[in-house]
DNA sequence: TGTGAAAACCTCGTAGT
DNA sequence: ACTACGAGGTTTTCACA
């Protein structure tokens, strides 16, 4: 990928409200060009899309749990069942399917423990479960939605 | 928190290119209203910042690897040390200090299974661990960076 | 809280290199 | 494909009622 749309990305993925003749300024090229630069990265889906990052400590749900999943059930019925109830619980942040014999991992964002056994018990009563661990986060080291670029 | 409040964030979690009239139409605000609003919660440091989120399949890092890491080293010295190893390396975009003794749970962003190996030699040769386990993502089921606001 | 107007910014055309 | 300029529309920003 060209160093100047790399450079583009780099910014956007730290603010996306830099105004275009700033970002122009910082890469080196005209308004104009940097603009329609932005637009093709857009068109390309390389940028996804724009979010605001609220402060999480700050709206009540400073804690993090992940919790490890394993099922018996390995049918393409239970994925399913599975994904929309990971997709209808807004506490669920992140989900992933492991290697290994069906191994899910969650990262949940919630108030307090509480709160997590209560998201916990909801999740158990939607779908079955062989085997649920939980770990909590004592501490976020490093949180960040930008990617390295130095593959692209 | 106030449920307009609520309803701007929601909004804003998701799209952070809404322009003001419209998110105030959505709300059953003014667009004065609903931009002091915005601007207090900038303010206040709820909506933290507005960011470009990037295609991680279209910049090549496709590969999402969790690592699991022990330490002995129970020292200030050495979480500082470790601190700043995954502040340098853009590969680790998440890391978490969990319960139990002294875990730590990273999550990279990769293009493959050879350049995680490099990843991970330049970790072991800047810090001392005493297990490290990975998992590989075959499948992200989910991922939000939207928090539910229903605690705030 | 709402109105309105100025300032800033985006969007995109055109011409020239 | 980039620069430079700029018109025209949209959006932000904020003073004042």
């Amino acid at each position: 990928m060209d160093i100047r749309d790399k450079r583009i990305l780099e910014a956007l993925q730290e603010d996306a409200t830099l105004p275009v003749a700033d970002l122009a300024d910082r890469v080196g090229l005209s308004t104009s060009a940097c603009w329609r630069r932005i637009k093709a990265l857009e068109e390309d889906g390389l940028i996804a899309r724009r979010v605001a990052l609220i402060d999480r400590r700050k709206t009540n749900v400073a804690m993090t749990v992940f919790v490890g999943v394993r099922t018996s059930r390995h049918s393409m019925a239970w994925l399913d069942a599975f994904r929309k109830v990971i997709q209808g619980i807004p506490e669920i942040v992140e989900a992933y399917r492991l290697t290994g014999d069906m191994d899910y991992l969650l990262r949940l964002v919630v108030p307090s423990v509480e709160v997590y056994d209560a998201v916990y018990k909801k999740m158990i009563s939607e779908v079955d479960f062989t085997d649920v661990t939980s770990f909590i986060s004592m501490e976020e080291l490093k949180y960040t939605t930008a990617v390295p670029l130095r593959y692209a």
